[in-house]
DNA sequence: CTGAAAGCGCTTACAG
DNA sequence: CTGAAAGCGCTTACAG
């Protein structure tokens, strides 16, 4: 049995061991604190304090702790996508994962910055980024990226890790991102094998550097192979995917062509439709690509991004980040290789 | 273009907006709480003070916050489960997901407790589940329920509310669960009127209330058809399914089995592995009910558990909780109704 | 080896 | 209408 509290009902303080074991609140600070270097406690005090901690059933506050030290072994989670990922399908779930996993691997609870009303209504100025400063470092996800909050968490020294690649703020963001560029240009090269000379690479018309990268990689491998790079990129909006884009490609003799599948997922899918809708087949009328795996086609051949490697490792770097003394922490940005899926919508040209 | 922060490079701070204003911190506080009945404001110290807060970009400290006050509008989520929800499969998802639009809905951010290490190696001790306290209420869920620190947490006057029924601790504990006895009576009532008078429940080995519920509705049910009850219910554990206990039933000449599906999921899924092996089908060979939707065979006959919703109104519930005033705080408890699934395993006995 | 004091950044009576 | 002071529960120099 044990009394469960301090004095009036409410849970136990270090004044009220301090009082009950007869010594200074300081004292039991510092039995509490464990060894700290530098810090001896006679063995008798030590015994003292612990036992009427024991006895009040004394557990720390989080609260108080975080204010008065640094650390409280919480990561914040903080997405700039236009919709936090409660989709089951959602891009971003995998991630969520990983760094689930990987967090309390390490010991370390998470917060969800979701408290901002309505996804769309939600101003990412400083005020809302800045709660994250509730926590020991932060991981930020989503397509865009606000600067200027960024920046400013940057300058005051706070912990984050970007998941996915980022080169605002001149390359001083860290991150953990994926390699686009090797991955996309390995399709190509598998489609050139193949036979393929004419090839379309169908993009959302959005910069974001996720899409960016995947066409460096298209049109790096195009020029590799020799052919000409000039029609490859197109460019189109989800509702601008229609009939007459399969048709022109054809009568132009395309015989190959490659989608990004992205956290919107919606470009690819719309290309799948107007293929469906067209009757044509993969790979006998036309050869398809996915870059990154589409759950409306996750038999399509491309690659997958490694999304929960990347929870996991977002975290690890984070963790190192806060770990690491504030003047020898370095922007460390590290990219993660996606896996080739065969599938079956590629054939000989 | 405003300075970012107090002087010396970190955040800036009440005492900072009181310097640049020309006024106490004590004013900046109670500008910046807003209209605080009872208290009146110069126009013009308001405006200087919101001038000076915007110009140096103020953010206030959310742990500073609540150790002075009392709300920071952060949601706790805990679980006594074995494996926090990081499976893509898992049964908690979908709670979760409902969890977290709620929480946006209201403005509150959540906090995942995940950070004990490994869900098997975690002790859920009081240190532990304090840790919960740095929010302003916290969610509980799992099959079972450690007595002693959520008394301690309950008695302390933290607002917690748990995601399924509890009649622990005196039914003190507030929830939001799922009203198991009726959607399995509704079960066994289809299954009597389509003349099935040889029943068997299969259900797990282990006492939790969604078990004990679904099996009261069944044996009410079974005993309002005028059947006997003797021997309907079958405890087993996953791994002691096999051939003989089906070949047993169509011996005894049972015509229709119903099994739970629960948040482990594995004794449904024992028991269609099982029919597949011995080449059963259903609802030719054999009735089959779940009560509770498995993702193994989701077109099963039985019913679905409200899980989104269930998160959902459990939130709601809690910052009910929070929001009332700590003496007219009842232990509120509410059931949710499942959907019937009509599915094709059942059929004419 | 131990304690008194200041401080983390806020809120909240309590005075004027 | 505004400010000085105490307090939330801890940690961390700084003295002894």
């Amino acid at each position: 049995m044990d009394s469960r509290s301090g004095r009036g009902g409410r849970p136990a303080r270090q004044a009220d061991i301090a009082e009950a074991a007869g010594v200074s609140q300081t004292t039991v600070s510092l039995v509490l604190a464990g060894n700290r270097e530098g810090v001896r406690l006679s063995e008798s005090t030590r015994q003292r304090v612990l036992k009427a901690a024991e006895k009040l059933g004394y557990v720390p506050d989080p609260v108080a702790t975080r204010l008065a030290s640094s650390r409280n072994h919480m990561l914040g989670v903080y997405t700039f996508a236009s919709a936090f990922p409660t989709d089951v399908d959602g891009f971003y779930y995998p991630i969520l994962v990983g760094v689930e996993e990987e967090a309390a691997a390490l010991g370390q609870d998470l917060v969800l910055f979701t408290g901002t009303g309505g996804a769309d209504a939600r101003a990412h100025d400083r005020t809302t980024i800045r709660r994250t400063r509730i926590t020991d470092g932060c991981l930020f996800f989503g397509r865009h990226i606000p600067e200027e909050p960024i920046d400013w968490l940057l300058g005051s020294g706070f912990p984050l890790v970007y998941i996915g690649r980022r080169d605002e703020l001149d390359g001083r963001i860290p991150f953990v991102g994926v390699d686009y560029v090797t991955a996309s240009a390995a399709v190509v090269d598998r489609l050139v094998a193949q036979g393929h000379r004419s090839i379309r690479y169908l993009r959302e018309d959005d910069d974001a550097p996720s899409s960016t990268d995947r066409e460096t990689g298209v049109l790096q491998a195009v020029r590799r192979a020799g052919l000409p790079t000039a029609k490859v990129v197109v460019r189109r909006a989800p509702s601008d995917v229609g009939p007459s884009l399969i048709a022109g490609w054809r009568r132009a003799g395309v015989t190959a062509v490659i989608v990004e599948e992205t956290d919107t997922g919606s470009l690819a899918r719309a290309l799948f439709e107007t293929l469906d809708a067209a009757g044509l087949r993969c790979p006998d009328d036309l050869s398809l690509a996915v870059l990154g795996r589409s759950p409306y086609r996750p038999e399509a051949s491309g690659f997958e991004v490694p999304r929960r490697e990347l929870g996991r490792r977002s975290v690890r770097l984070l963790v190192d980040q806060i770990t690491a003394a504030p003047g020898e922490r370095r922007t460390a940005q590290e990219l993660l290789p996606c896996t080739p899926v065969i599938g079956n919508t590629i054939g000989p040209a």
